[in-house]
DNA sequence: AATGCGGGGGT
DNA sequence: ACCCCAGCATT
């Protein structure tokens, strides 16, 4: 056996019985259940365990079987992923669950073929439930098992390009132990999680340490290679805070955005880009721009509604934009197009008071603005 | 191969 | 102020 052969042997000896002394007692390890297992899958896509954990014990006990989850109606699965981030993977999960309950009898299948094809299940996620939940000596490929693998064989390619990832699957499966897919491919990424961290890794307490190639050439915290991500583009909006009166005394207008794109069909505050002039904002800001903005933008949804005053500011990051938001309180016109009547609504808004929230599906950043205003009118 | 798609925690 | 995270779909 050549000195590379040994090192591989080494490694995933070593790693196994290291896994199995230390993993951590996570809910979704508790059971091999393959659903179970899929959901948290899903989850734990670019998403941290510890965020995880109380995401999937609600929603396990909320559609604890493939039936359950096909059969709910997705406003509820995606009420149950609020906050959670990347909601297509809510829908897609549903759609998939829906597909195996179709196509396979609701049993989760156990092939490369037929998982892969599920979607929302790529090459990790593919990996993943077919050694975990199957036993299956299928590699499970993520940034946690890139990052060791590159700095134990000390493999310099940029990570972030696809044939990097195959070769890495292609050396990941190498190493998996007879019998022990599941447990090994978890092992790669609990040492990733717990030692081989991104910033200054564990080397003293890892149990494969002696042979890292990436450590002996000094290169442990350089490693893996990886390009560096675009900033995100800012975006200045102004949002309308639009308070009822009449028959929705205490009520807000929310609306439903659309069914494609960014955060789709999640419920949200009105809001509008601001113009480029005034795409930073400034001490001198003249608040009837915000509400100019906000009038032209929501009458050409049909509603008229003046802005009062500035009420506060909130901001949110997502990969590719920031957005810097100026929160305005607003008043219906009395009299103009904004109906009495609330069936006259276009048909994607709704008036809500605090009680409804909990039916419907928002991002984050406009839970803590309805939150805060909620709390203080109370 | 590049881009769109959330949100939070660590340093 | 970055950096990164149990990635996938679309183009």
């Amino acid at each position: 056996m050549n000195l590379l052969e040994q090192k591989k042997h080494y490694f995933s000896t070593e790693l196994l019985a290291w896994y199995r002394r230390h993993k951590r007692d996570l809910p979704w390890r508790r059971s091999r259940n393959p659903y179970h297992i899929w959901v948290s899958e899903i989850m734990l896509q670019q998403t941290r365990v510890e965020t995880v954990i109380p995401y999937f014990n609600r929603f396990v006990e909320k559609f604890p079987t493939v039936e359950a989850l096909a059969e709910a109606p997705e406003e509820e699965v995606l009420k149950m992923w609020e906050g959670l981030g990347y909601y297509s993977r809510a829908r897609n999960l549903q759609s998939a669950v829906r597909e195996v309950r179709e196509n396979y009898g609701g049993v989760v299948p156990d092939t490369k073929e037929d998982v892969f094809s599920l979607k929302g299940v790529g090459p990790y996620t593919a990996g993943a439930i077919l050694s975990i939940a199957y036993n299956k000596p299928e590699p499970a490929v993520d940034g946690n098992v890139m990052r060791v693998l590159s700095r134990y064989f000390l493999i310099e390619d940029d990570i972030m390009k696809g044939s990097t990832r195959v070769a890495m699957e292609k050396l990941a499966q190498e190493l998996i132990p007879e019998g022990a897919a599941g447990d090994f491919n978890q092992g790669l990424m609990e040492l990733g999680a717990l030692v081989c961290t991104p910033k200054s890794p564990s080397c003293l307490t890892c149990p494969v340490m002696a042979h890292c190639m990436g450590r002996d050439a000094g290169m442990e915290e350089s490693l893996p290679v990886k390009k560096k991500a675009k900033p995100p583009r800012p975006e200045r909006r102004f949002v309308a805070l639009v308070e009822g009166d009449g028959e929705q005394a205490g009520c807000v207008l929310v609306r439903q955005r659309p069914q494609e794109g960014l955060l789709a069909r999640m419920w949200e505050l009105p809001h509008a880009l601001a113009p480029f002039e005034a795409s930073v904002p400034s001490a001198q800001d003249d608040p009837s721009l915000a509400q100019s903005v906000l009038a032209t933008h929501l009458e050409e949804e049909s509603l008229a509604i003046a802005p009062v005053a500035w009420y506060m500011q909130a901001e949110h990051t997502f990969s590719h934009i920031h957005w810097e938001l100026d929160v305005y309180v607003c008043r219906p016109e009395r009299s103009a197009l904004l109906p009495d009547h609330p069936a006259l609504l276009p048909t994607h808004y709704r008036w809500i008071g605090p009680d409804d929230m909990a039916q419907l599906a928002f991002p984050n950043v406009f839970l803590r603005i309805l939150n805060t205003y909620f709390r203080q009118k109370s």
